[in-house]
DNA sequence: CAACCAGATTAGATGCGTCTAATCTAATCC
DNA sequence: GGATTAGATTAGACGCATCTAATCTGGTTG
């Protein structure tokens, strides 16, 4: 079966996304991580992946990890295109916040045609990355999907430039927004407490502590 | 079973908005009517019939016409609500041609967000109208879906004023649009030709002939 | 009135996407 | 190396939305 046999649902574009994003973050790609993901049973996964094999979309010799192949690589950056794009569209032409626009994008992504697509990225004038630091992907051409250094792991007394905040969670992005953490922000980094304790910032003159769970949400590079 | 027991899947709003669209032109509401405009067969129709009934959202005591419930009609001005919001937002804000944007609302009725329609509904400066002509249903109270005289039967030597043009063929619409055709307008009809023959209409000093099929797209009033 | 016809429904089937319960597999650990 | 255990899959089921083919229903017409 080929890749264009197969119905371009959202289920399809949802699992897509998910393995495009677990791969491009590093994670481990497995059944139960993206049942996780996306809130489902694992046999729910295994009987769609099973179908994106057969539409060779994924590969699996590797074990347990899944692998985007090329084409599914395509497909999944597509969305995430979309994705990523809707996100910065809500944010800059209709004024949402950045922490508002994920759940809102998780469903226009699947319902926007690739006119309104090409009309948005027009309009936007052709932006690189989302509100929260993601790259969006060209239509045509290579992608990279590179997460940089998390701030849980930067070293004391180090300056650090945020590129990129996970935008999974509205509460922590609404957190960090209100402590001026977004990408761009340059911060100090005064201070890590030992055992899982929390890392000490201090951005424009304040001082915040994080957790380590939000300092992983952060990443970037020293400035 | 009651309302909110039935999911609100995007077929059952497409059915339900596709009853109040026949409703409110005064067209025959059956079994038919609905697998044509929806482009599914009677069968799959009758199916669904019996969930809506069911549910209460729609109510079968008068023979074979099907009329919305006061529940139903609550739900699917919700849907035609978001609809025409969505049509009226891409012709305003994103630049599309009125001819251009039906199919997409189309998808899109179902894929926003209470919080996005209102947002929308704001950015736009609560509109009463969509591009076409036809009234916003408002979030609460009442709303009148009605359709004026069709210009297919306006008198001759009448002057008359549009005030709605049905949205369905993107292609009337293009056409209509190029002749200065559009709500707002005022033409003058010339003269009708006999035999289901084409009417002549003077719109900004130039003479048009529409077909029967074109001009009852066409509503208003004398003006 | 009987036959016909249009329109609606029932019957039976399919694919998608999901579930739970049970089973299989493969790595880990004493 | 055998037992445990985590993870994946199979088995079996369900609801939604759709189809085609067959049947039912009700009005019109010769």
């Amino acid at each position: 079966m080929q890749c264009c046999e197969i119905a371009h649902t959202e289920a399809v574009e949802d699992y897509l996304r998910t393995i495009f994003k677990l791969s491009g973050r590093g994670l481990p790609v497995t059944t139960s991580a993206v049942a996780e993901q996306l809130g489902v049973s694992p046999p729910t996964v295994s009987a769609m992946l099973k179908r994106l094999e057969a539409s060779e979309l994924i590969d699996r010799s590797g074990g347990r990890a899944i692998a985007l192949t090329a084409h599914g690589d395509r497909h999944a950056a597509g969305v995430t295109r979309r994705h990523r794009l809707v996100e910065t569209f809500l944010v800059q032409v209709v004024g949402f916040g950045w922490d508002e626009v994920h759940a809102e994008a998780d469903v226009l992504e699947h319902a926007i045609s690739e006119r309104l697509e090409e009309r948005i990225d027009d309009l936007l004038g052709h932006p690189t990355h989302d509100p929260h630091g993601d790259p969006i992907p060209p239509r045509t051409g290579e992608h990279v999907e590179s997460w940089a250094a998390a701030l849980g792991s930067a070293a004391e007394g180090s300056r650090f430039r945020v590129q990129r905040v996970a935008d999974d969670d509205s509460n922590a992005l609404r957190y960090l927004a209100d402590r001026g953490i977004k990408p761009g922000t340059v911060l100090e980094v005064v201070r890590r407490e030992p055992f899982g304790g929390p890392i000490w910032v201090m951005v424009e003159a304040r001082s915040h502590a994080l957790g380590p769970t939000l300092a992983d949400l952060v990443h970037g590079e020293t400035a």
